[in-house]
DNA sequence: TTGACATGCAACCAAATGATTGCATATTAG
DNA sequence: CTAATATGCAATCATTTGGTTGCATGTCAA
């Protein structure tokens, strides 16, 4: 769960993400043309991800094909989200103003 | 949003908002006491926290509280995880499983 | 087989991060 | 007023992180 919030924690890894959800199963070279960083950086990104379980990565001969994995991200909707708040919320704005009126 | 990753990212400050979770409202120095660190790391975790508006602060006297505001995370519950997955998900393992198994 | 292509591994480096210490400011209690 | 309490600000430091370069390995095609 933590390497979860860790990997997401990245935006180029939100984007790589991003990416495999709009083109499932793409190789690192396809990845990488969409990046604009070295493919040894792109390599340690997908590690990460793979890491935290939110991708899946399949050898095809001298390729290798990334899958998402949307699990860990469904975890934390039940775990994390619920856990806060399950029905309609109020905006904060509306919350701090509410507390300071109550001033003593 | 990306703020609200990174500051989801760090086990401390999940922590703080657990915390903020069970008993909404608390001093830093309340905080402080349940976690094994300096005041002024607290703080910045907070600050953190304050800054991607996960938890709006009210200053009373010479305290200061802390209050929760869950709507960030609702709001990646609306965007990032309805956005790769709305119903019921497969374990990661039959995913890949299924893969390897169309290899040519 | 041999060359081109796709990926893997490791050392290295700059910048961001998490935490500390020391001092300053502001408020409450006696 | 004065002392104790609660918090704020800033400099500093070690570690982690994101990125690079260089080389190695493995696979496909001619």
């Amino acid at each position: 769960m933590d390497e979860v919030f860790r990997a997401l924690a990245d935006p180029t890894r939100r984007q790589l993400l991003d990416s495999l959800h709009a083109s499932n199963g793409q190789t690192l070279n396809e990845l990488c043309a969409q990046m604009d960083m070295t493919r040894q950086a792109v390599t340690k990104h997908l590690a990460i991800l793979e890491g935290a379980n939110l991708l899946a990565t399949v050898r095809k001969g001298r390729e290798k094909e990334h899958y998402l994995n949307p699990v860990p991200i469904n975890d934390i909707a039940e775990r994390w989200i619920g856990k806060y708040e399950r029905g309609r919320l109020r905006a904060l704005s509306d919350l701090k103003k509410n507390l300071e009126r109550e001033d003593t």
